[in-house]
DNA sequence: TCTATATTTCCATTATTCTGGAAATATGGA
DNA sequence: TCCATATTTCCAGAATAATGGAAATATAGA
């Protein structure tokens, strides 16, 4: 629950957020950090603080190419938080139980047809 | 996006995202507040200060019963969630992006094209 | 009515996060 | 070497969030 938390938190932030789908769908080439910064008109300083939350919640990962320095989303960890999402906080089905109908036991036979 | 930045807000603390995990087990039934404040050991004014933050946020509803307040899930802004989690930070396609491509590098003046 | 229980609001304190300018660091090329 | 570009770190102020005791409010039952 710890790392989806860290997950959580690092996604519940509008420039994080945009900065991350960016990387989403920059795809596993990445992006330079100017790049996104570009793109999202973000001082340096304020693009810098956000890249390292991302990082430091394994949603992203940083190499060096040159003088650039190449963000990618971390797949993986994404995909264990919405995994995470779907079993703890959607009941485990997607959640598609309404939240207005009656449904105690999913399991209780229902009348034959 | 702000939906989104908001239901991640709300579930990226500790003690909120329990409450709704178990608000999430309670199924449409839902749980009184103090039994929620029970089996997690929260102060009623703490309790109150989440439940209030998940409701704003859409992911859950309370209705009174009597002396007692039942909060329930609302499944379909979580579904609401994931389904923008899947469609926005994952590709669309549960995470599973492995095309190499050339990263973006910033955009300066070019000589030539 | 009074009393017990359930929950919220008020309030102050503490903790954390966000922001961005300025300076520092890193790298490549001339 | 020096210079230009890319990025990070330093720093401090502002904004927001978390905590929980105490008081207020709400409801039920005697």
């Amino acid at each position: 629950m710890t790392q989806a938390v860290q997950s959580l938190s690092a996604l519940a932030q509008g420039s994080r957020l945009s900065i991350f789908r960016l990387l989403v769908q920059a795809g596993p080439a990445g992006m330079a950090a100017g790049s996104i910064g570009e793109k999202l008109e973000l001082p340096p300083a304020t693009l810098s603080f956000h890249l390292a939350g991302l990082t430091r919640a394994g949603l992203a990962d940083s190499r060096q190419d040159g003088r650039f320095v190449i963000y990618s989303a971390n797949f993986p960890t994404m995909n264990r938080l919405v995994a995470y999402l779907t079993e703890n906080c959607c009941g485990g089905v997607s959640c598609e139980i309404s939240n207005g109908e009656k449904h105690e036991t999913p399991s209780r036979p229902r009348r034959r047809a």
